[in-house]
DNA sequence: GTGCTGACAAACG
DNA sequence: CCGTTTGCCAGCA
């Protein structure tokens, strides 16, 4: 199984209204140590996937765009749309953590 | 092969 | 709470 397989595969069990950091998609990928490698990885998605990359936020719960970037109004707005609550381009991990 | 960069993380001060 | 430092791994020039 590939890399970047794993990766998909975590990102696209997490449950809609929550949300995930990379370093725990990382892991639960089997591939601890490898948080920029999933960074990278959603970096390089094909703008026809339909992977819930914008759930995986870092691990303080913030978007990991500069704020006003197209990439962080994105996020922002596909998370207010599922129901998290994101307020100054942070999330409120205790509410809408996943786990396992 | 070497060195810098990046949608990261944890530990300090 | 914020900035810095160190550790990480893959991609690219």
């Amino acid at each position: 199984m590939d890399k970047a397989a794993m990766i998909y595969q975590v990102v696209a069990a997490i449950p809609k209204g929550k949300v995930c950091s990379y370093g725990e998609v990382a892991k639960r990928a089997g591939l601890s140590g490898y948080a920029r490698y999933v960074g990278h990885t959603l970096k390089n998605l094909p703008s026809d996937s339909r992977l819930p990359w914008h759930r995986v936020v870092n691990s303080q719960g913030k978007i990991s765009f500069a704020q006003g970037s197209d990439g962080f109004t994105r996020q922002q707005q596909a998370l207010l749309g599922e129901g998290v609550l994101v307020i100054d381009g942070k999330v409120n991990m205790r509410r809408f953590a996943w786990h396992i």
